[in-house]
DNA sequence: TTGATTTCTTGTCCTAGGGCAAGCGCTAAC
DNA sequence: GTTAGCGCTTGCCCTAGGACAAGAAATCAA
């Protein structure tokens, strides 16, 4: 039974029995480094756990800037609420930076599954409720947090995102140029 | 019957008889200018939509800073997502700006509703979804746009702010200080 | 191996916006 | 009245971080 499954859908009202649906309706699929489990204009019709890897998703702003919206790892969600949700063609693409495995569900299947199990529209709306705290959060250091304040806090809390995935990406999600945050890396280097 | 709760409940998974049943649901609360919904440390019971006024909604950062997170005006809901659905203490401070006219609805009844009509689960997911977006919105232009860009933009989107709400909260909520924000000003009446 | 591409660093110069402090209306309280 | 306290503006100086461009260093392709 796999790891990230368990991982995700951690919740009290959710039993065994239960967990054991949601898991048979995953399917394992398998993503090379920069394949695309989105694109921008498509709808999105299915999420995915991630099991092992590294997916980062991006848009392109007005100015045409390759902005990077989030990384997802290990045992975390990679999905465009939005789309999924409203059926609205995607905004943002989900692309993979490392070679993936993630436990993909469809969106029908979710649907069954919403009326079938009644802890899992409590789990939804926890889920949604955590990704919402966590880029409230992310806004507030934004507008409060030095560049450099905000890296060491990724270093910290995002450790793996820093060695999987190329400094310009990790210079766009935290809203600095990669000149910028390679300075960054040299005075924080000095000062340790 | 309610124009706020009418425009709130906007779905079409909802019908007319279903909507009728929500509104039931509701009690109408007067607030005073500076009465607070919510306070930091409260664990959210409830949540408004806002038929009259103006909510603020706001942190303080660890520098103590107090921080503008959003402003809510009539036909918009007023609410900690995290507190209210996963149980812990609030983080923020919802206070009236103005009196206030709102709807509220506790968090037993909400439960109960989302257990006898179907559509309102479908509809809490797509208001969240709706809920991110905006908010990812706001990120990005956090990183992409100037300060006097943002301000244009909420001139243009949500023009009812600019007049009731003091400049010092637009500033916290743009990101800049009112300092800044009043050279801005200055900038945009030159420049028409 | 060798060229090509991407990744990261570094330099120079420049600007948006912060910090601080003063000033100038307002309205409210006494 | 007058004193206090907001709300907003302004001036002066300073700094974090952007723009652009030129190298290293690493990675990949053939």
């Amino acid at each position: 039974m796999s790891v990230a499954l368990a991982a995700v859908y951690q919740h009290p009202l959710l039993s065994d029995r239960d967990l054991q649906v949601i898991f048979a309706a995953h399917q394992l699929k398998s993503f090379k480094k920069g394949d695309f489990l989105l694109q921008k204009g498509q709808t999105s019709k299915a999420y995915f756990c991630v099991e092992e890897g590294l997916i980062r998703s991006y848009v392109y702003d007005y100015n045409g800037n390759d902005i990077t919206t989030g990384f997802i790892g290990k045992n975390e969600i990679a999905i465009d609420v939005v789309s999924l949700f409203t059926g609205v063609p995607s905004e943002e693409y989900l692309q993979a930076l490392t070679d993936c495995q993630c436990y993909m569900i469809d969106l029908e299947t979710l649907q069954e599954l919403y009326h079938s199990i009644k802890g899992l529209n409590e789990w939804g709306r926890a889920w949604m409720s955590g990704s919402l705290f966590a880029l409230k959060q992310r806004t507030i250091a934004m507008i409060t947090e030095s560049a450099s304040a905000r890296y060491r806090k990724l270093e910290i809390q995002h450790p793996q995102i820093l060695q999987q995935a190329p400094l310009k990406f990790i210079a766009s999600y935290l809203g600095v140029t990669d000149s910028s945050l390679s300075r960054i890396r040299k005075e924080l280097c000095k000062s340790t």
